[in-house]
Parts: C-alpha cells; structure tokens; sequence
RNA sequence: GCGGAGUUGCCGGAGCGGUCAAACGGGAUAGGCUUAGGACCUAUUAGCUUAGUGCUUACGCAGGUUCGAAUCCUGCACUCCGCACCA
C-alpha cells in the first residue's frame, strides 16, 4: 500500500516543521475552528469522522487562504457511562466484556477497566492517533481531557460555575425524573432495557373531601379540565385501600400507590389504617371548582394500583358512560351497597366543553360512533376514550357554565386549572410514566421526585432573549437550521445541571453533587487558548480571579506570574471569539444551544460564537451505521482498508448540508486508484508539452481559473461536496477533454497550470498525496501552508461548447447512418439567420408574443425572402429562448481551426462550408450554434 | 401531539421560472485497449420517430398562477430527525 508510506513520511515532516502549531500572530487574520470534544468511552468512529472532517477540512482551507489557523481537540470524560462500565467490567457482565472483547482488547486490558480512570487514559490517546493517522491538522499541545481528573480544568469549570450562580442563572428546585431504585439512580434512555424514550407525565390528583369526615378522597387524571363536569366518584368495591397521613390530611388512596406518594410527594407519608371501600361507597363528598356534592359509587372497571386508585367521573367520558349506562340499565347490581338508588337513577352527563360537529353529549356521540353496546367491548371503548380525548384537546372549547375558565381552548385550560387547584390545595401533582421503563439491572422504573436539584435557567426570559441576540449575530451551515435554533432556545427550561454519580466537577457551593456531562462543556473552548501554558502550573493558583483577569479581562489580584497572566490574556483575546463549531444535528437541541445560553451569561458581546456548522448522520452503502447491523466503522478501520486520503475524499463527498452522508465503500476504493493516476499524471506531464499556445489552451486555462473561483465558494460554505464536485470530477473531465482536443499533445505552462491547481484545490481534501505531489513538482514548501491559487478574470467564451455540440451531434448522425464515413462536411449558418436571432433575441426581452415578433422581424426586407422558415423559428425559439449569438465568421473559424480534432475523432475527411456557398440542401438547415451536417 | 427537514431517472444525488429528458458519481449495455481479467478510454442508458436540432410521457399526488413550472402558490399523502436531564 503506497499511502502507508507516504502518509508516514508527510506526517512525520509536519510533525517535525511543528506545523499545525497555532501561536497569535498580530496583525494576521486568525480562525478558531473546533469540533465537540468526542466521549472517551470507545474508539472512534465514522460519526465522530465525518463531523470532524469538516472542520479539518475548512482548517486547511483557512490556512491556505491566509488564515493563522487554530484547531485544538480535547477529550470529554464527564457523566456516568464511563463508571457504569467500569462497573460492569467490575461486576463481569457478559455483554460488556464482549464488547470490550469484539473491539479487540485482551483480557489484561479489560481489567485494567474495572478502573474508570484506565478509560479515561486510554481513549484520548487512541483517538488521538487515529486522528494523526487521517492527517489532521491539530495542534496538539493544547489538547486535554475533562473532570476533576484535571486539576486544571476542574478549575475552570468551577470557575465557571461561580460566575452562572453570581447572575442566578443557577437556581434550586424539584423535578420528575424515571428511577431505578435498585441502582438509586436515574434510568437514562441509555440504559434502558425496555422503554427509550418514556417520559414522566403530568398527572394531576384531585382532592375530594368526604362530608361529615375528614377522609380525602384523592382521584388521580390526566384531564383535570374534567373536575368541571363532575358527577359522581368511582372506587372499586374489591380494591384494598388505606388511610394515610400526608402532612395534615388524610388521604385515602390505594394501598399499593404509597410508594408513590413517598418517591414523588412526601417521603414521610404514614399510613393510618385499612379502610374497607365499603366504608366510603354511598357516601357524598365536596367537589372542588363546582358547587355541588358528588356521591361515591363502586365501579367494577377501575384498579386501585393505578394512578391514585379512586377516578371521579365525568360523564362526557365514553368509559365512563357507558358504565353507568350499564349499572342504570340494571340497578341489581347494586343490591349488596347500601346506595341511594334514586340518585343514581338521575346520574347523566353535564356538558361543559363545544366541540364543533358533536352534539352536547359528547360521550354519547363516540359510542354511538363506534357502535358500543356493553362496556365489555373494551377495545371499542378504549378507542372511543382515546379519539375523544384528542378530539376535546385539539377542538374543544369550554361553554359559558364554567365560569372564569369559559370560551377558553381545552389545553390552556387544563393548565390554568392544574394551577389553581394546587393553589387552593384541591389537588398535587403526580407522575406516571407514558409507558414501561425496564432498567439494564432487570428492576422496573418509577417516577422520583429528585428534590434539591440545581437547574441551569434556561427557560429565563432574559438569558433566552440575550441567547437569540447571540443566535441572530451567527452564521449558520446550513442557513436552514436557523427555524430549529429558534425554536429550540425558546423551548429549553431548566436544565438540571447536577448528578449525584459519575465524573465531573463537583459544585463549588454543594459539593455533593457534580456537575453534569452537558454543563460543563458549554464554554471550554476558550480553555483551548490557555492550557497549552498553564498546563505546569500549580493549579491551586488558578483561582476565580486568574479566570477573572484571563478571560473577562477583570483588572484583579492574580497569584500566577503576573506576565504569563498579562501573556495568556492576550492570547485568549486575539483567538476569541471562535470562529466556526461543526458538529452533528443531533447536538442542536442541546450542547449547541447550550453553548450559545452559557457564552452570553459569561462573556461580552464580541467574544461570542460567530458560526456553526451542522450536518447529517452517516449512513454506510445507504444503510444507518449501527452495530447491530454489522456496518459499524471505526476510523482506525476506515484508515487501514483505504488509507487516510481516501477515506476522508469519501467521507466528504458523502454528503452536505443537513442532509445524512454515505460513506460508500466502493467509492473509497475507487478513489484509492484516482489518487494513484493523480500522482502518476503529476509525474508523466509535469514540465512537459509544446511551447506554442492554441485556443483550446487558452480555454483550458479560463476553465481552470473558474474552478478555482467556484471551489473556493463552495469550500468558504462548507460544501465539500460539491467543492469535491468541481475540484476533483468536474476538473478531471475538463482534462480529459481538453487532452483529447489537443490530441495528447498539451501546452507545457497550461499543464503545469492544471497540475499545480488540481494540487492545490484537492489538499484540504486529500492532503497526504497533494504534499508527495507537491514535493514531486519540485515545490520546497508544504502545500498545507501554500497559497491559494491567484485567478484572473475570467472571460465567458463558448466557442469550445460549440465544438463539442457539434462533435455530439456528428455521433449522433453517425449512430443513425451507421457507416464508417470517409467525409463529413460542416455548413456553418447562412449569415441572415444571425440576424435572425439577433433580433428575435432582442425581442424576447421584451415579449414572448409569436405575433408581436414575426411583424417585427417582418420588418425587415431580407426576412421576407425567408418568411416561412422565419416563422417556424420564431415558433421554436419563443418556447426555448436563444443563447448568446455569435457570428458566421467567429462560427467559421472556430470549425476551421478544429478540423484536425474532427478528424482523430472520426478517422475522415472534414469539410467546413458556409451555407452560402453550398448548393446541398442539406446546408440550409444550419442555424447559429449548430452546423448542419452532411456524411458522405 | 409539537417543531424541523425532505419526496427528482435503475441507484445516490444536483437543479431553485425559459438554455431540462435533467449536472456529476455508481450501475447496466455495446465498442476500443489487453493473452485474459482488472484498470482505462468511447458511445448508449423514458418511449416513439428521424441522417441528428421532432413528438409524447416524466421530477410524491391533486389542483392553481404564468405565454412558459422539477422549479412559484394551495391542499393531500408518505419518509426521516429531534422532543431533554442523556452522551
């Protein structure tokens, strides 16, 4: 494999040149480029590749386009996967050894990571390495890795901290969050068996007081917009329950959801005794919001363990309905419950809410929908439930009987009335899950209330209004991911910023907890401008005022040598603000809006983010990349099948913009033997070739200069892809072409010309065989840090097109005649016809009338003479427009000069004749553009 | 449900009102080169028609605006991404 070799050899120079090592050069122009510190917890792969590359990529363009460039990577080792498997190394765990096993470690390495520190030494290091082998132009001194594993940058993000907790954007609260309570800890979507995605939903449990009692009976929903058309409450006649004590009041809830109220309400929660629902049935209580009592009755269909264990009903509701419809229709039922069979009887809906094109009774309308005759129908019933829960939610209105909330939309209602009654303390907030959560550890989730959590305030008013002023200054690639921004850093409330498991930094305030994996990696870029210095010292002299001096420029009292501090502040100056952060869509709806939130609270206007760069996920041959579909690519596997060059050609060409990438494999293979000839060509034509310059040369150098100027437009957007388009495919077919024109036999300086440019054009790209190329055309410096190719202005000349069409269109006479031809002869236009469309041209400016035009060429007394094909090319020309016109004689004698052209591709005798000249019929169907064409 | 991005030929993908049967890449077919294969080069790759520059049908579906629409507008269908405490 050659690149093997010339990868070492272009990466030990650079290395040895220290080039890619970036120290502020005043007066120069400079770009800050970074790309997310990637999680240290496996190899690299082609994700981390292709989001990467882009940033690399645009480095080296900067760089050779007079950019002092800094690209610096650091390592990211916060949060709880790490530890967890360590653990499960720790604990032996099947699946986690075979993974550490399929990515090829030995048994001696896998228990070295029962230590979580082993991971956070060993990854940074590989990954290292096989960004050094794809030839990434980073400068590696300021490399680092996360945690209170880093003195340093614990520091900083301590630091940090302190600032956010000054503006009290750091503040205290509760909230719900899915729990193992085996492993005491939160299930993440990650290490869930069974229930990604799953959330803690709101559900309210309302209050009603028994009369003459001082039992609450506490009834769990999802609809709390309901409590306005109470009727009655069902408990289950079978259910066990109890009386608990919360606080002052007494609950009677179901046995089997204490447990509940001790993880999300109150963790002193007792329970007072057993209660029989015999005890409660038949019995009246207060319903708050209404002014009216409701009446308990049994419900066979209700389960005491779910949500409170006690549901009131409202009738409205088809379940409900169609059960009192059931008990109504037979009152036996009953016969074992000491009940008011009387108040039973006059139990009927009360309509509070307007949907347009339902009746008042609601309920009614949906069993009558679909067909429900017994409440035994569950299917039907639940989808009656389901479609007319949707149905009030999206349409439904809430009538005038119910007073303040009346006229409003369903869900802001809802949500005014969850407040009220919490405030009037006729209710509490609860959780259920919206579905089944299974922990890695086999024990079902639940909801927990986490108390003495500290949050990020994102949903601040201020700081969201302070971080779209930010997001409107930037720059982003692709533009059209602006919407999602926008929406984003409006959507975003608090973020709980603290775990109590994992590595990080503890709070500076609260040092039980630590700060969370997306907390502290918001604003660490700036760290990039000084680790490289203060990396030996003492960390216990980088206070708050050091940052404070270092970074906000804060006139203080430092401990550090006052010339590094003066030293660093002005590197940290001349980098701010960075230029340019590209990483995967997926971050935009947090570390990237996180990031913009935390650089408006920390730092001023001018040293906020100018750019970011987003982009798809990448697909392998058209297919997701995943482990399980065995697709799943390394970098290092990338490197060694079709060696850095290669890989990062495909990677790019994959895709661009927002849009998912391929990384296919055939291409890179292919593009292994593309770079080969590119080398091989460099070294057969370089300095060779006729000295005299012919129109086809001049062609070859004006095509050159425009890509050039068009790659150079793409690569300034990020669009590699389509600067790999025209630098590489577009440009080789110009070669090619233009090879074929000048029959092998090219121009010594226009060569060159291609060579170098090619060369040059392609280094971001493929920067390994671009230097050996470099080196072989005899160049002393690296193409990494050449200049960017100078162009002329660039002059639009058609006539090669003209060529070309016609040599298209003499195949095509030949595909249909068939013959070898021994002589083909070319009529160029008569001369009216450019008259012709000289005028009409000018006329379709301001017309596309057929009439309108035919009486103005009419005009002219030579059109007459050929009035009726005038029409038919009006007509023609009317639908498709006309180009530019040249002239007979330009048309002439760019044929003339092409004849020996002609004649290699088609082996025969060429003729050009005006059509003037000829008396072949033929010669008259020539128009400008297009000669006619007659094979003999 | 909410927010975003999409739907183009055998496939990937450009195109952003006339120059579009649609760049470029891949695949397929034919020919050249070669002992053969690979690589490379050339032509063809919607249908019909024809000694070429013609017609018809095509750019998710249905309508609309326009002299003219893959491109603009409206409605519909479908696909993908995100919806958090997690990297």
């Amino acid at each position: 494999m050659i690149y093997k070799k010339i990868q070492e050899k272009w990466n030990k120079k650079w290395q040895d040149a220290k080039l890619f090592e970036a120290t502020p050069i005043k007066g120069k122009k400079k770009f800050f480029g970074t790309f997310p510190y990637p999680y240290v917890n496996s190899y690299l792969h082609l994700g981390h590749f292709y989001s990467s590359m882009r940033l690399e990529a645009l480095s080296r363009f900067k760089r050779m386009t007079g950019h002092n460039v800094l690209y610096a990577q650091a390592w990211h080792a916060t949060g709880s996967p790490i530890v967890n498997a360590a653990n499960r190394v720790k604990e032996k765990e099947k699946k986690q050894i075979s993974i550490l096993k399929m990515q090829g470690f030995s048994d001696e390495q896998i228990k070295k990571f029962e230590d979580p520190v082993e991971w956070v030494k060993f990854f940074p290091t590989e990954a290292q390495n096989d960004f050094n082998d794809m030839g990434y132009s980073i400068d590696w001194r300021r490399q680092f890795f996360t945690t209170d594993l880093n003195p340093h940058y614990d520091k900083f993000i301590r630091w940090q901290f302190n600032k956010l907790k000054e503006k009290n954007l750091v503040i205290k609260g509760k909230f719900p969050v899915i729990w193992c309570s085996k492993e005491n800890n939160a299930i993440g979507d990650h290490s869930r068996l069974e229930g990604e995605g799953e959330t803690p939903k709101d559900f309210i449990w309302i209050k009603y007081r028994m009369k003459d009692s001082d039992l609450i009976l506490m009834t769990g929903t999802t609809r709390p917009d309901a409590v306005l058309a109470t009727t009655h409450i069902w408990i289950d006649p079978k259910g066990d329950y109890v009386v608990v004590k919360v606080g002052d009041e007494k609950w009677v809830v179901g046995e089997n959801v204490v447990q509940k109220i001790k993880d999300q309400y109150d963790s002193k929660v007792e329970i007072i005794r057993k209660i029989k629902p015999k005890e409660i049935i038949g019995k009246w209580c207060e319903a708050p919001l209404v002014e009216y009592e409701v009446y308990t009755v049994p419900a066979w269909f209700i389960d005491a363990d779910v949500g409170s264990g006690i549901v009131y009903s409202a009738l409205e509701d088809p379940v409900d309905l169609v059960e009192i419809q059931h008990i109504q229709a037979d009152l036996n039922l009953l016969k074992d419950y000491d009940l008011d069979l009387e108040v039973i009887k006059k139990l009927k809906p009360i309509s509070i809410i307007k949907v347009e094109g339902m009746s008042d009774n609601l309920g009614q309308d949906m069993i009558d929908k679909y067909k429900i005759t017994s409440p035994k129908e569950s299917e039907k019933v639940k989808n009656a439930k389901d479609e007319l829960n949707k149905t009030i939610f999206r349409k439904g209105i809430l009538k005038n009987n119910c007073g303040k909330y009346s006229g409003m939309e369903v869900p802001k209602a809802q949500e005014l009335i969850k407040k009220d009654l919490i405030k009037s303390n006729d209710g509490a907030m609860f959780y259920e899950m919206t579905g089944k959560v299974v922990c890695r550890c086999l024990t079902p989730g639940i909801v927990k209330m986490v108390e003495d959590q500290w949050f990020l305030a994102y949903g601040d008013e201020k700081w969201t209004k302070q971080a779209h002023d930010c997001l409107d200054q930037m720059k982003l690639y692709p533009e059209k991911t602006r919407q999602q921004f926008n929406y984003v850093l409006d959507w975003l409330r608090n973020w709980a910023c603290t775990r109590e498991v994992g590595l990080g930094t503890r709070l500076p305030w609260d040092e039980k907890w630590l700060i969370e994996s997306l907390s502290d990696s918001t604003i660490y870029m700036a760290f990039y401008t000084l680790y490289y210095k203060i990396k030996d010292v003492n960390p216990e002299l980088l206070n708050d005022n050091f940052f404070d001096y270092v970074l906000l420029g804060k006139n203080v009292e430092v401990k550090v040598d006052k010339k590094l501090a003066e030293e660093l502040r002005d590197e940290f100056e001349y980098w701010y603000p960075m230029d340019f952060r590209n990483t995967g869509k997926d971050l935009i709806q947090n570390h990237m809006s996180f990031a913009i939130f935390n650089h408006t609270a920390i730092f001023p206007k001018k040293h906020w983010p100018k750019s970011y760069g987003l982009n798809g996920h990448v697909m392998v041959d058209g297919v997701k990349m995943s482990k399980s579909k065995g697709n799943f690519i390394t970098m290092r596997q990338a490197q060694k099948d079709y060696g850095a060059d290669a890989s990062r050609f495909t990677a790019l060409s994959g895709g661009e913009g927002i849009d998912d990438a391929n990384f296919d494999r055939d291409l890179a293979k292919s593009i292994i033997l593309k770079l080969q000839s590119m080398l091989d060509f460099a070294k057969e034509y370089y300095n060779k070739g006729r000295k005299e310059k012919l129109g086809i040369d001049k062609w070859m150098d004006d095509k050159i200069d425009a890509i050039v100027k068009e790659t150079a437009s793409y690569y300034n957007e990020t669009l590699f892809r389509s600067a790999i388009q025209i630098s590489y495919f577009d440009m080789q077919n110009a070669l090619k072409w233009y090879l074929r024109r000048c029959v092998n036999n090219p121009n010594l300086e226009t060569i060159n010309k291609f060579i170098e440019t090619q060369t040059l054009l392609l280094a971001p790209i493929t920067p390994f065989v671009c230097e050996e190329i470099w080196e072989i055309l005899g160049k002393k410096d690296f193409v990494a840090v050449a200049s960017w190719p100078k162009i002329k202005e660039i002059k639009i000349d058609n006539s090669e097109d003209f060529v070309k069409s016609t040599m298209e269109d003499i195949f095509s006479v030949l595909n249909l005649v068939k013959v070898k031809p021994k002589k083909i002869s070319l009529f160029i236009s008569p001369k009216w016809k450019y008259d012709l469309y000289k005028i009409i041209k000018k006329e379709l400016e301001k017309t596309r009338d057929f009439k309108v035009i035919m009486g103005k060429v009419m005009q002219n007394s030579d059109m007459k003479k050929h009035s009726k094909e005038v029409m038919k090319i009006i007509q023609k020309t009317v639908k498709t427009g006309i180009d530019n016109v040249s002239s007979q004689e330009k048309e002439f004698k760019v044929i003339k000069e092409s004849v020996d052209f002609f004649k290699q591709e088609f082996k025969a005798n060429i003729n050009v004749i005006k059509a003037e000249e000829s008396k072949e019929n033929k010669a008259q169907q020539a128009s400008p553009g297009k000669v006619a064409i007659l094979v003999e």
